[in-house]
DNA sequence: CAGTTGACGGCCC
DNA sequence: GGGGCCGCCAACT
């Protein structure tokens, strides 16, 4: 059973634990294919189910967010971030020590 | 069916 | 470090 690119990326991210994030290019490795970070932003951006789907915790390599957050604002993605205990500098989140590890993959 | 879009990533200046 | 261009793939019109 084959599940679609979208519904690959959503269980990815639905993976993500607490207190950590995860880049769109880390989510599309972990989907399937590191080039779908694109794709990933699209998924997102479709986001079937904001309240399963932690978006939040989906940030760019950089630790920046995105301005058109489902949730509300990009602002309102950082305060989520902060109450899982994840730190933010100038305004991004230090991926040096919160960027999810990854210790599986199927 | 073909062209455009997009919540990105990497490389260059 | 910041800004810009290209490439990548799937979904949308």
């Amino acid at each position: 059973m084959e599940k679609n690119t979208f519904e690959r990326i959503y269980d990815v991210v639905k993976q993500i634990p607490e207190g950590r994030v995860a880049s769109y290019g880390q989510v599309a490795a972990l989907a399937g294919n590191k080039r779908w970070a694109r794709v990933v932003g699209y998924a997102l951006h479709v986001n079937p189910d904001p309240e399963g789907i932690p978006c939040y915790r989906v940030v760019t390599k950089e630790g920046n967010v995105s301005e058109a957050f489902a949730f509300g604002g990009g602002n309102r993605q950082i305060e989520l971030l902060k109450a899982e205990g994840v730190c933010f500098e100038n305004g991004h989140v230090i991926m040096s020590e919160y960027q999810w590890e990854t210790p599986w993959i199927d």
